[in-house]
DNA sequence: CTATTTTGCTTAGCTTGCTAACTAATTGAC
DNA sequence: GTCAATTAGTTAGCAAGCTAAGCAAAATAG
């Protein structure tokens, strides 16, 4: 049933996003939320707002609505750049860096759940189809964007 | 790097999702539009939107909007049901059907480009995991939701 | 048979993605 | 040195998912 390919793997991302949304709420957080966050972590306090959304694959104006609730919220705050006074950095608060601990390991858990049932071997696979797909898809997006 | 799986699953679907939607603009077509035909046709016309809405996986007011902008283009219609009158059927108008080819046949090629470079082999292999991945999102959120 | 519950469709309003267009700062051309 | 082009951040408004709440029809309880 080759034809569902893109249907499943359109659920399962959704499935996926629901499951640790839920996971989240006790925290109060929303998606757009912990994945600010994890992704901040990940590449680093006080990079700019630009490289960041790059890194978790969405666009600025996307990001900039999280950086403020995230704000709002007391657990990041943007910082002038002496370099490029365009750049605003980004930190976690003291507040923030708590609540990161717990979030790490609610995703941590959460992906175990996902992952219930496959062997090493197949996590390593799936890793390996899904780069193949998001990278044909990239090229065929970059190309329809040359014309 | 178990740890981004969660993080590919979500791009490589986004992915898939944008190159199709790319493909069918040249038929005035939203995503929300054109995954409501296809599926329409293969659940089959005439069935209720509350069954078409679970056969695409979103909820029956989603579902609610795209059947409206797709009435107001001409190419579906809402009927009585006589059994229900609950119920509206819902049925492809002879201009929708044309339509149904084209998107057909432009599905199909994305397909194909996404999944350039992978065998049948992996092909099903993939299936197989994201069904797995999709059947313990399923899982857990039936857990969760009964407490 | 009547009254309650359930079911299907709809409307209203939220979230979070997007693109387009604006501002301010920097870089580059001349 | 000044003017144009580029870049980072922002604001405004659209798309398509959701939940909650409403209405009308059907099914069920008593």
């Amino acid at each position: 049933m080759q034809n569902t390919i893109g249907w499943l793997l359109n659920r399962a991302s959704y499935g996926w996003r629901i499951v640790v949304d839920n996971a989240m709420k006790e925290l109060g957080l929303t998606q757009s939320g912990w994945m600010t966050m994890l992704h901040l972590h990940r590449l680093g306090e006080g990079c700019s707002q630009k490289a960041l959304a790059a890194n978790i694959g969405i666009e600025q104006p996307t990001l900039q609505r999280s950086v403020n609730s995230l704000q709002e919220c007391g657990y990041v705050q943007r910082k002038a750049c002496a370099e490029d006074a365009r750049v605003k950095t980004l930190w976690f608060t003291e507040q923030g860096r708590a609540m990161l601990e717990r979030m790490e390991a609610i995703a941590a858990d959460c992906r175990a759940e996902m992952l219930e049932g496959l062997t090493d071997r197949e996590c390593e696979q799936f890793s390996q189809l899904l780069e193949k797909v998001l990278d044909n898809a990239n090229t065929k997006l970059r190309r329809t964007h040359d014309n």
